[in-house]
DNA sequence: TTTTAAATGTAGCAATGGCTACGGATCATG
DNA sequence: CATGATCCGTAGCCATTGCTACATTTAAAA
């Protein structure tokens, strides 16, 4: 007997790209929230907010500078590029349809917040579009 | 003016550990799969599963062993121990109702399914009551 | 202006999960 | 039982994201 194993439908090759883009989601949703909360984005704002080191986001910072969604100098705040910026509307937008859909589902609001910040980056355009329109016949 | 910043609901603190456990989970819920599917797991039917190598499995699997998730012997197929058995059978219930509710929402099945298998382990108990109950109206 | 505290960068370690290359184990088949 | 194909383990590489410890820059206060 042969085996065949049918594969996931989301196959695990690029766990690593998935991860490391999910990270680049987050940091740019959070710079444009930090800049519009405090005025400008340091590298210990985004230590606080996320809770790790100031080290951590220092390398990270370095990564999404050179993949172009942020600008940085030395020393100097964190800003969006414009391809960052655009990022970050649609994350941003993504993740308060998310929050919305769970709230309106009936999860009380801490764990809706909790969850949605988890779920948002497995949220397809397909599975967007849905909780929109669910949202919009609750209303 | 002093500068607060909200942290996430979400720490970041754990992010390693939280895909670490995404990843229990996965191959948890995959030994018991394939078992149920070939009769037993090997270690490149995960392989083919997951769409990495074998080796990749191996170090995984040994580290689910010694986390008392898996029970493996060199050359051996992979059994779950007790507690695999028991996170398994829990991961797999809530990936059915997640892929159950996205499909009910009104998402195609190729979508759901895709969307499903990340979205499931984001999903809190009282996300994952909310959807039950939403099942539950619509039949 | 000098000094000091806060912010940021750098060096270097660990864990996780990718990989290739290679070698040893297992098993079906001749 | 020999042998070759398949399966699996080990060595060793890289990237990402945690960390502590230490160095440097910046900015505020003395």
């Amino acid at each position: 007997m042969v085996k065949k194993v049918k594969a996931r439908s989301v196959p695990f090759s690029q766990t690593r790209a998935r991860h490391a883009n999910e990270t680049a989601e987050d940091y740019v949703e959070a710079v444009m929230e930090l800049i519009a909360e405090l005025g400008e984005c340091r590298v210990l704002d985004l230590a606080r907010y996320f809770n790790v080191s100031h080290v951590t986001v220092s390398r990270i910072v370095k990564r999404l500078h050179d993949e172009n969604l942020l600008h940085t100098v030395p020393y100097k705040p964190v800003e969006l590029t414009v391809e960052g910026l655009k990022l970050a509307k649609r994350v941003k937008d993504r993740h308060l349809v998310v929050l919305a859909f769970l709230m309106e589902l009936g999860v009380d609001k801490t764990n809706a917040e909790i969850d949605s910040e988890g779920i948002e980056h497995h949220v397809g355009s397909k599975t967007l579009a849905a909780m929109k329109k669910f949202l919009k016949k609750q209303s």
